[in-house]
DNA sequence: CGAATGACCGTTTTAGTAAACTGGTCATTA
DNA sequence: TAATGACCAGTTTACTAAAACGGTCATTCG
């Protein structure tokens, strides 16, 4: 129990601190201090930095994976599913949070780590919509169509819609990014006869 | 003609080295060298190094426009005039070089003119964008949509085909780029009935 | 005479270095 | 014997001198 609680201690300090501060400006002193636990005992249960680092990625991976297996209903048409998973993710906030953190630091200092981070993240939800989208092929669902590009352009999509249009415009709310994601990969602009 | 072939002497030179180099990493002394000029001479054609280095920006983006106003027929459809547009865009390797480099820098060094640069470009574009994506809005060629979103959404598929794709994916053809604008912009990947 | 020039100026960037800090270890402690 | 923090080697930061830069202007050249 208290092996346990003692990890567990660390793995919350550390994602806190790498929310709050990035990769680079959070130091192992002071997950130590917010964990209440000596340095040393961190290399007890993490290699490294980069590896406890890694662990909070994977969790958010993990967690990230779950809701989308949640989700998702195989006897469900593709683009039923899409809308579900989206909006599940979409409440994701500390998820968010640290995703955002790290494509601030990747930006604003180039950090390898925030960089890799992120690829790594990428890569994951990459495959995996890769993988649906090959599926909703098959099945007649959608147009044929490469899933490496179609999968890519989702993903990028789903940026511009919760991050990127912030900048110029006021934030898009969960209807609207769900009827505007409908509009780009669903029915398309051309006004049909 | 001696005044005007110095000055566009200075503006190839600079154009060079920006494409070469990016912004930072171009000198004057650089420039005046390419240009056969004296270092002074381009002061007397222009105000500064940014000033330089906007007048250059200034004509690519000048350029483009001419590009866009050659294809657009009024009397043609917005699909048509888009595809067209795209079409003679995609053939202007040299403006292409000089965003990737200041991309590249941007990304590298923030440097800020780069930056600044590629914004101004981009803000431009968007306009530009917005205003056929009204005007087919209420010729009723394309459903009811918020311009600004639709504009920054068609920019951002267009960054991904063109660049953004050539790290994970060998480098779309033209046709193919056509291709996938017209699924995500036009039709959808919806396989209809 | 006036447009062109490059040596020159003040400022910024870079290179080099010493001090401070960080990730990681391990003898000591509780 | 698991937890710890003083300690170590390597890295980052803060500081400075030297180099390089953007920009000027007295001089030169056509």
């Amino acid at each position: 129990m208290a092996v346990v609680d003692r990890r567990q201690q660390v793995l919350q300090a550390a994602a806190k601190c790498f929310t709050l501060f990035g990769y680079k400006a959070t130091t192992m002193d002071q997950v130590a201090r917010i964990a209440n636990v000596g340095k040393g005992t961190i290399y007890t249960f993490f290699m490294n930095k980069e590896q406890l680092f890694d662990e909070i990625l994977r969790g958010v991976i993990v967690e990230m994976k779950k809701v989308a297996e949640r989700e998702i209903r195989r006897d469900k048409a593709f683009f039923d599913n899409l809308h579900r998973v989206l909006d599940a993710l979409l409440e994701f906030r500390s998820e968010h949070e640290l995703f955002i953190k790290l494509s601030q630091e990747s930006r604003d200092f180039g950090t390898p780590q925030a960089g890799e981070g992120l690829d790594k993240l990428e890569s994951v939800v990459l495959e995996y919509l890769e993988r649906e989208v090959e599926h909703a092929i098959q099945d007649g669902e959608i147009k044929p169509c490469d899933p490496k590009i179609v999968s890519l352009v989702m993903f990028r999509l789903y940026i511009v819609l919760t991050a990127e249009l912030n900048k110029v415009h006021e934030p898009l709310g969960k209807e609207q990014i769900q009827q505007y994601f409908q509009l780009f990969i669903g029915d398309g602009l051309a006004q049909r006869a």
